[in-house]
DNA sequence: TTGAGCCTA
DNA sequence: TCTATAGGCTCAA
């Protein structure tokens, strides 16, 4: 985030001081030197807890490298040659995939909170400043830089380096009005822009370029803000210009920068004519950003330094070249590329942190180009994913097209205080972190099924102790059920020594993908639901999130659908659907917006949920008071009776309101076999009922209603039976293309046409028709009914029984045994998002999620209920 | 596949 | 007196 970040980390050489230390020779200019400010810190840490714990870390990345080195001592040269030849092939590949066409921008705020805070306090203008606590530091300016004081340091620390150095407290709220209001500026140069946090964010500038070549001159005047400029503030707001060989860069922080030179006095200014109080900027990338850069500053009196380059690992290199308040640009040539990255130090690359430094170095990697030399090497000692990160590092490669974030992946709450070492005090700590993250669930409508405990110990060890449940949690209780059972184990673990710790952390993930989400959305439920929709997912309008996170809790608590339906196959329960005394499991799943009861009672806790008696009813959706369930029952009997047909149909499409062709048809688990047997008869001789018709069979089709999806274990279904339920199930005239012909197999004579009514029960498609299908709601362009037929079959058992019911692991991670033989270079590819890997990574992820589902499309309706 | 630990920003 | 949060990778079981 911070400048100051990559400052601390420039040049980290062996041990712990280096973390902590000063690793530039800025600092040494006015305030203290490197030395001294070494000692200073290792005074104040020497002996420490925190120290004694970056000494035993430490040692474990020394393990690492002596691992590392062990398994280099064992490559052949043959192996080594073998790999180079592996390793160039994909080096020609890289290159020939190498894009320059596109103009990346990547902005960063210059000392951001700081800036801020000095912006809006002018006595701290001068002074060397910090913005935190005593007990960690998040930014500070230039004047307490040159005292070693950095981001990511301990204020206490801070305070003995630069005494006369005050701390700010953190303001967020206020950084996030500078941010709207930088990034609003933003938006208007690529409405797509990504924000990196609060002080950084890409820019993909290309169309914007051609775009703006043919802007007249007055398009692309900027005047100062005479507003902003209050008296005392007025030298500070000029535009000044600093070039150098490099860079033309438009420079004047007021607040950070005392060599500011005003922009009318520069001689080496070459823009065109400009009115007194105004600026005209070019057409060329350069003078986009440096518009950019002096719009910022004119709207919040911030300086920022931009990077302009082919991509977005090159932009972010860039951005940091000229900081603060300045700005460079790599031309998109391969050889200037090259050039850039060639002596570049690995540090300096967004994603390799100290430890991917340090095992670099061991192998006398210190450059980009080095980093190239030993490709080879690499890929025989790091993980795919690691060499190729470097491989496309050391080639100056990065992302050319900016994603905005994809899904949540976790939320996470954590706290650090002084040692507590009561389990009474835990268990309190526990249950109120369980509280704050399931308001911060609730807020985002998010649910998760991984619930993670992080323990730090007085001696600074962490630890996480997960647990995955089979349905997701998201309230209070339900988190706190699943943390407090892990923190019981640590307990225990120490015990009868008491635990100590100094932090802990409740994280929950697994969530469901938007895809998922989407099916849910899109289920076959939905489907019946048509034009009546009520999504407990999502928020409702006009009442906040609180109460419908309590409503979405209340009614998900229930369990959905399949859950009561599993539920009553667990406990071989007669009762199909709603079931009085449901598996705790099923009580928290929310994973499908497919509940027909929703309770109004509350649900105190995992262990203890009963069933109120308030129903709201499938069809009309009016809530019933019912005494039992038959009652309950007995109303969506006459509500199916007299209204769910044609009122499903009529809302949907006034066509064919009169007919529809909804079949309820016994389930295999819950009707006797009398009433299967008569129903799989009526299947296998074509006999299509319509839902009154049904209505006359011997169970109740409220009954039935919940039963449309249950239906014989796929190996016992002739494939026509299979399409006659999915038909049965999921036709509807009202979803099919005007013009649509629908039919009958079995009886071509009764294929009508969809302006016609019918009760036929197939679709039959014209050539090149287009159908829609009623359960993906995808459009399926299809010439064949038994293609088109076939699509729905594998959408009801895949849409249904695996997206409804399975959530899938959306980090498909990569095989352990694949890689066992290389040393681990954990995480820098997915910190960094200029390379595209974190990125690239998401969508791989996504394929693979994706292709799992299709391969287990084969999966029926029964494998649910296992 | 899951859990734990680690790396990075 | 050394944070808080999130994402992703690796490795082992």
């Amino acid at each position: 985030m911070e400048d100051i970040t990559k400052e601390k980390s420039n040049s980290c050489n062996d041990g712990v001081l280096l973390r902590m230390g000063l690793n530039d020779n800025k600092a040494g200019m006015q305030g203290l030197d490197k030395e001294k400010i070494n000692k200073i810190i290792m005074e104040a840490t020497k002996g420490s807890r925190f120290y004694e714990n970056e000494l035993k870390k430490d040692k474990q990345v020394n393990q690492r490298i002596e691992k590392m080195m062990q398994l280099k001592e064992k490559i052949t040269s043959q192996q080594l040659l073998k790999a180079q030849l592996q390793v160039d092939k994909l080096v020609l590949e890289l290159e020939q995939s190498r894009n320059l066409s596109c103009t990346i921008v990547h902005i960063d705020m210059d000392a951001f909170y700081a800036a801020v805070e000095m912006r809006d306090n002018p006595e701290l203008k001068d002074k060397p400043i910090a913005v935190g606590s005593m007990s960690m530091l998040s930014t500070s300016n230039y004047h307490a830089r040159r005292y070693g004081v950095r981001a990511a340091m301990p204020g206490f620390i801070a305070k003995k380096l630069c005494p006369h150095l005050t701390i700010v407290p953190l303001n967020f709220e206020k950084y996030g009005k500078v941010s709207k209001e930088v990034r609003e500026i933003l938006a208007e140069y690529d409405p797509n822009f990504m924000p990196m946090g609060l002080d950084e964010a890409y820019l993909n500038i290309t169309e914007y370029l051609e775009e703006r070549l043919n802007w007249p001159e007055d398009k692309r005047r900027w005047y100062f803000n005479t507003e902003s400029t209050t008296g005392n503030d007025k030298q500070d707001i000029n535009m000044s210009a600093k070039c150098n060989s490099n860079e033309d860069v438009l420079s004047s922080s007021p607040l950070l920068f005392e060599d500011a030179t005003s922009l009318a006095d520069d001689p080496c200014d070459q823009r065109g004519p400009s009115a007194a109080n105004s600026v005209v900027f070019g057409t060329s990338a350069e003078e986009v950003v440096k518009e950019i850069r002096f719009r910022i500053e004119q709207k919040t009196r911030l300086t920022a330094s931009a990077g302009i380059a082919p991509n977005t690992m090159l932009a972010k290199m860039c951005s940091d070249y000229n900081k603060p308040n300045g700005q460079y640009r790599i031309i998109p040539e391969r050889q200037v590329v090259l050039d850039f990255v060639k002596d570049l130090p690995i540090r300096k690359v967004p994603g390799i942190g100290k430890v991917t430094e340090k095992m670099l170095k061991a192998l006398g990697i210190v450059t980009c180009s080095e980093l190239y030399q030993q490709r080879a090497l690499l890929s025989l000692l790091f993980s795919e994913a690691s060499w190729h990160n470097f491989l496309g590092i050391s080639l100056g490669l990065g992302s050319t097209h900016l994603e905005k974030d994809g899904e949540r992946k976790s939320m996470s709450t954590e706290r650090t205080f002084s040692e507590i070492n009561t389990a009474e005090e835990q268990y309190s700590l526990c249950r109120e972190l369980c509280r704050d993250l399931a308001q911060d669930l609730q807020k985002e409508g998010l649910k998760g099924k991984t619930v993670t405990l992080k323990l730090k110990n007085v001696n600074f060890e962490v630890k996480t102790r997960a647990s995955t449940v089979p349905s997701s949690v998201c309230t209070e209780e339900e988190i706190f059920a699943v943390a407090k059972d892990l923190l019981g184990t640590e307990i225990d673990a120490v015990s009868p020594h008491p635990l100590r710790i100094r932090l802990m952390g409740v994280r929950v993930s697994g969530f469901l993908s938007e895809e998922e989400r989407k099916y849910q959305q899109k289920s076959i439920i939905s489907f019946l639901k048509s034009g009546k929709e009520i999504n407990f997912l999502r928020p409702e309008p006009g009442k906040s999130n609180q109460e419908s996170c309590t409503k979405k809790s209340e009614a998900t608590s229930q369990g959905s659908f399949f859950d009561k339906k599993r539920a009553a196959r667990q406990q071989n329960s007669e009762v199909p659907f709603l079931n009085e005394t449901v598996d705790k499991q099923q009580l928290h799943d929310g994973k499908s917006s497919a509940s027909f009861v929703e309770e109004t009672s509350k649900v105190p806790a995992i262990q203890n949920c009963t069933v109120c008696k308030i129903f709201t009813c499938p069809i009309c959706f009016e809530e019933q008071r019912s005494s039992n369930l038959k009652e309950f029952n007995r109303h969506i009997d006459e509500c199916l009776a007299g209204g769910l047909v044609n009122d499903s149909v009529g809302v949907s499409n006034d066509v064919n309101s009169k007919e529809n062709t909804l079949v309820f048809l016994p389930s295999c688990e819950n009707v006797n076999d009398e009433e299967y047997q008569k129903s799989k008869t009526d299947q296998l001789t074509g006999t299509c009922q319509s839902a009154s018709t049904s209505d006359n069979s011997s169970s109740s089709s409220a009954e039935k209603f919940t039963q449309i999806l249950v239906n014989k274990p796929h190996e016992e279904r002739q494939p026509s039976q299979l399409s006659d339920m999915a038909r049965n199930v999921c036709i509807k005239q009202c979803l099919l293309p005007k013009g649509t012909l629908l039919g009958n197999t079995d009886h071509p004579e009764k294929t009508e046409n969809t302006e016609a009514a019918s009760s036929s029960c197939f679709f039959e498609a014209k050539e090149d028709n287009v159908l829609v299908c009623p359960v993906c709601n995808l459009e399926q362009k299809t010439t064949s009914l038994m293609l088109f037929n076939r699509h729905v079959d594998i959408c009801l058992n895949k849409g249904i029984i695996q997206e409804l019911t399975e959530k899938k692991d959306c980090h498909t991670k990569t095989s352990g045994t694949e890689n066992s033989n290389r040393v681990g270079s954990r995480g820098q590819q997915c910190a960094n998002p200029s390379q595209g890997t974190k990125r690239s990574g998401l969508a791989t992820s996504q394929s693979v999620s994706k292709k799992a589902k299709s391969s287990n499309s084969k999966h029926t309706i029964e494998m649910f209920f296992k």
